[in-house]
DNA sequence: AGGCTTCTCCCCATTTATGGGGAGAAGAAA
DNA sequence: TTTCTTCTCCCCATAAATGGGGAGAAGCCT
C-alpha cells in the first residue's frame, strides 16, 4: 500500500470544496486532511503544531487573506509548504507572479476536475503542474521574452510605486478624488495631486482611467 | 418508485458543476440532465426540441449571457421554467430582481450543499424555497425594515447601455479624453459628454474611474 | 396621433484633473 | 558628510470632467 498522500483545501466556496473532495475522492492515494474558507484560516491551520499537509491547494480570491498573502506568509515564515494555486484567472502577471512566490501549480477552475488528481500526484512527488491553458500562456509569455530586438520591452521596466504612491493609487481606484483621498490620509490636497502625477508618470498612463486599469490587472484593488 | 425529478445546472465552473453532481447524486429521487457553462449555452439547450428540464440551477455570473439575461430570455418567449438562482451574492436588491424576474428558489453559495437538495424538490413541486441568509434578508425587507447593502458591487443591477454609450464607455477606458472621444466618433464634444453623463447614472459609479473599472471586469475592453 | 427611446447638441456653472515648475524635512545609504 | 529617496506642500496655469437644466430630430411601437 502506498503512502497517502495528505491535502489542505482553501477556498472561500464551500460548494467549490465539496466539489473539489468529491472529485478527489475518486482516487485511493489522496485523502483531504482538512479545509480553510478564508486566507487568515489557511496560515493559522499550518502554524499550529502537528497540521501538516503534502499539498494545499489554494484559491487567490478570498476574505481577510488572499492567496497572495498566504504564500507571501510562508516565505516569510521560511515555511517548504507545496501549493498548487486554483483560480479562475489565467492572467499572465498573476501566473508569474504566484510563481516567484514559490507555487509549484497552477491550475484553472475551468478545467479543474481533469487535472486536479494528477496536480496533487506531481506537486507531491516534488514535481512541477499546470493546466493546459496555464502552460499555454506560460510558453507563449517564454517565447514573447526572446523578441530579436534583445532588448527589454517597456513594460517589463516598470518603475516601483512606493508605499504611500500605492495608497493613493487604491484609493484613486476606488473613485475617490482628490480632496476625499487628502482627508482620508490626512494629507494636503496638493500632496495626493503630487502623487497623482508621479503615478501617471511612473506607470505611463495618461490619466485616473488608467491608474485605475492598471490597478484591477494587477490586483492592487 | 417516485417519479425522477430531471434537473439543469449552469454555472462557469466546471469544478463546482461537479460538486453539485456529487451531492445531488446522494438523493435516489432527482437527476442531472445536462449542465452549461455560460448564459449562451444554457439558453441555446431550452431552445433545443426535447430539451426540458424539471429545475434549473443558475448561477448569476456567467460569461456571455448572464442569469439576469436568461431569466429575460424565459420571460420574453414565454417559456415556463423552474429556476433556483445559485449565487454568492446575497445582496437584497438583486434577490428581489431575481424574484421579479420569476425565480422559484434563491440559495447562496456559502451553504449550497445542506439546501440544494430540498430546494430541488421544493422547487419540483412548484413551491418557493430561499437558504436561511436569503429568507432572513428578505423577511426584513419585507417587515420594511432597512437591510443593509449585501456583498453584490453596485453596479451589479445595471440599466442596459444603448450601442452609442458603449463605444463612449469603450474609448474612454482606453484613456481617451472627451475631444479625442468627439473626433473618432465625429460627434461633438458635448454629445460626448452627454453620454457620458448617463453612463454615470446608469451605471451608477462616481466617475471615469468607476465607468473604467465597469468595463474592464464586464469584459467590455 | 401620441408616447417612447435614442442620438444629437446647447446653455449654465463649479469642481477636478493635469502639467510645469520648485522646495524643505526626514531618513537611509554611500 | 554627502547623496539619494521619500514624503510633504506650494506656486502657476490650462484642460477636462462633473452636474443641472433643456431641446430638436428621427425612429419605433401601439
Amino acid at each position: 500500500m502506498r503512502k497517502k498522500i495528505y491535502v489542505h483545501v482553501a477556498d472561500d466556496h464551500k460548494i467549490l470544496i465539496e466539489g473539489i473532495i468529491a472529485v478527489i475522492n475518486t482516487d485511493k492515494d489522496i485523502e483531504i486532511n482538512d479545509y480553510s474558507l478564508t486566507g487568515k484560516e489557511v496560515i493559522d491551520w499550518f502554524d499550529k503544531k502537528g497540521n501538516k499537509a503534502d499539498v494545499l491547494i489554494l484559491d487567490i480570491t478570498m476574505p481577510i487573506l488572499d492567496g497572495f498573502e498566504v504564500l507571501k506568509h510562508f516565505n516569510k515564515n521560511n515555511i517548504k509548504q507545496n501549493v498548487i494555486i486554483l483560480s479562475s484567472y489565467d492572467d499572465i502577471k498573476i501566473v508569474q507572479e504566484m510563481l516567484s512566490l514559490g507555487c509549484k501549480g497552477y491550475i484553472t477552475k475551468n478545467n479543474a476536475g481533469e487535472h486536479i488528481v494528477n496536480a496533487i500526484k506531481a506537486v507531491a512527488k516534488g514535481e512541477q503542474y499546470f493546466s493546459n491553458d496555464i502552460q499555454s500562456i506560460l510558453l507563449k509569455s517564454f517565447a514573447g521574452q526572446h523578441v530579436p530586438n534583445g532588448d527589454a520591452p517597456d513594460n517589463f521596466l516598470k518603475e516601483t510605486l512606493t508605499e504611500r504612491e500605492l495608497e493613493v493609487l487604491k484609493l484613486i481606484s476606488k473613485q475617490y478624488n482628490s480632496p476625499e483621498i487628502a482627508d482620508k490620509l490626512s494629507l494636503g490636497i496638493s500632496t495626493v495631486d503630487s502623487h497623482r502625477k508621479n503615478l501617471l508618470r511612473k506607470l505611463k498612463v495618461k490619466n485616473s482611467v488608467g491608474l485605475a486599469i492598471y490597478a484591477v490587472k494587477n490586483k492592487i484593488i
